[in-house]
DNA sequence: CGAAACAATGTAACCGATTACATTGTTTTT
DNA sequence: AAAAACAATGTAATCGGTTACATTGTTTCG
């Protein structure tokens, strides 16, 4: 209940009778105290139960190293896997983490957004959420030239770098690999053409048809939010066509498990009447039978990534603002739910 | 890259022409301000773009209305809704979080907290990780009287709060399930008993036996660390026993279905040969065929009961430290994995 | 009408670090 | 031996709030 006093520099300077001055530098190891000095320093402070004072420092510095990270939800293994590439880095480089999630909605993102402005972070890290329309809420940052990057749910800004994945490439290898498979009526459920992530996927899927002469039909897209619930749901929407399609391609592994789930109730044959592909390689989607074809996507390493970049540019580094995307690699694997040739030996 | 000045209470009260004191009073809503001050205040300090400065009160309040939460990983459905529900009670009450994972690792735990001492946290939220054998990394904060709440992976302190549920309860009424289906010799897999949750539900399951007149063979438990690959080298060890097992009650459900998925590849059939149930009602046990029968685990709710708990503890109310165990409802939800008698006649 | 009570605002110390500039002491150079 | 160079340390202003205590002005009441 009472409160011990804290040790500050003066109590260290006190007792060793020198300055706070070369407390102070001993403390942060600048060569120009002397060894003898810096050891008695240390020494002391150990004893004495000193910590560090960051709101000190943050104050002098105008600085608070600390990073902000909106992402859309947390409770997703593509997510936590990015948050854990950030912490790894951010972490190694001293700097701190407030991370919040705007549960898929702008005014949760702009409430956020305030919190971080207000706590200033030295830079901030965002994924857009589902229905986030403008950037406004992140025009405060832009004013006071605080850097910002995006990664995976991205949008274009002169000013903020984006890491994320070829979508478009990823979509479309995942297509056209279920067209040499033999599907000609691929059916693609993604969500709002909002965010970059499911236009580009649409557009890669688009190609794909086009670059194999089939046709595309507006009809064949279904738009959700990409949950496993409303995969059912698609499930559904996809018994009442006429003809069946022959191959669904999910924009995310969970709503194409939770397709494929209603779909085998249903009486559906994975691969063999139609074949299935999804995107993000979630673990799911090597327990889902038959096992998910899907895009892999290296979640950590975007993390690793963007928490790099932002670091680099708050110290200098790599300051022009050239970098205005990097794309990292992702591939097709390939499992059962697409291989109609082998499945059907099998 | 020019760095635009920040605007101070000192700014607003030259302009305004008072004191800096009538400002700061103002800003907090002070009722000893006059209203009509308070106004111009407020709409200065609007129109010059004035942002709070959380540092320069942190530093005189020694307070930093931020909180440590210290989990073992992130990426796991668990302990991601877990978080969600920390954060929705945390936002609200105005504090932030700083969030670190452990990996598992006490390494990594010690350095954590020593972080979130460094960062002054007013309080911290810990689950413990795998291999951590002592409290001495959290002594510091007990000495400064910083409050700390443990949950799901908790240890015993006489100045700590535990928010878990009844580990053995849930682990009693999965067991006695598969009893009740007919199985008389139950597996079960879990992790180190130095956590709580591993020890509480081993004892539930031998009690569950004992109350059967069932014999408990130590053989019949095996220890990993309970992910997916784990589970599945599990299943290896699974099949090396004579007489197989006729049912596997794993501490959680990706390893569960890590055993499944290999035990299914065997040639096993599940549950007719052998019934399964998990423990946490993770999304993929809704997935893995036959779904998995498990204990629904109340995540979000209980980051809400500890986050809540501690504030209110900060706050001063509930201050007398009566509450030391906080227990949740947790239930057993069966599904066609142990249900031995209908999937017989499926 | 003057004292007491109260409302509104001001003064100044304080929180604990950083750092430009000044000072002191020691070594090297000429 | 004096001047120059350098190493080590010290002085004091500064960051932007909070708040105990002091001050001023206004109202109330005997």
């Amino acid at each position: 209940m009472t409160k011990p006093k804290e040790v500050t520099i003066y109590d260290l300077a006190r007792k060793l009778n020198v300055s706070i001055a070369t407390v102070s530098r001993a403390l942060k190891d600048d060569p120009v105290v002397s060894k003898k000095t810096k050891k008695k320093v240390f020494d002391l402070a150990e004893e004495m139960g000193y910590r560090y004072n960051h709101f000190a420092r943050n104050l002098r510095e105008q600085r608070t190293y600390t990073i902000g990270v909106i992402v859309p939800r947390l409770n997703s293994y593509f997510m936590s896997t990015v948050i854990a590439g950030i912490e790894s880095v951010a972490n190694n480089e001293g700097y701190t983490l407030i991370i919040s999630q705007s549960s898929e909605s702008a005014e949760k993102e702009l409430a956020s957004a305030k919190t971080m402005f207000n706590n200033r972070v030295d830079g901030i890290l965002v994924s857009l959420a589902y229905d986030t329309e403008n950037l406004n809420h992140f025009s405060p940052f832009f004013q006071k030239n605080i850097p910002l990057i995006f990664f995976d749910r991205v949008a274009d800004h002169p000013e903020c770098t984006s890491v994320l994945i070829d979508n478009r490439k990823g979509a479309y290898e995942a297509t056209s690999h279920l067209i040499a498979q033999g599907c000609r009526n691929i059916v693609h459920i993604t969500a709002t053409p909002k965010r970059n992530v499911y236009v580009d996927r649409l557009a890669g899927y688009k190609q794909a048809l086009a670059d194999h002469q089939l046709p595309f039909d507006e009809k064949n897209v279904l738009i959700n939010n990409l949950s496993q619930e409303a995969g059912a749901q698609a499930a559904g929407a996809i018994l009442q066509m006429n003809p069946l399609p022959d191959a669904v391609f999910a924009a995310n592994d969970n709503c194409a498990v939770g397709c494929m789930i209603a779909l085998k109730k249903a009486g559906i044959r994975i691969p063999h009447d139609m074949a299935f592909a999804g995107f993000n390689n979630d673990p799911v989607s090597t327990v889902i039978e038959p096992n998910l074809t899907t895009i892999n996507y290296p979640g950590y390493k975007m993390g690793e990534m963007a928490a790099a970049s932002l670091i680099n540019h708050l110290n200098g580094v790599n300051s022009i603002d050239a970098t205005n995307t990097i794309l990292l690699r992702s591939e097709l694997i390939i499992r059962a739910s697409s291989l109609k040739t082998r499945s059907d030996s099998e």
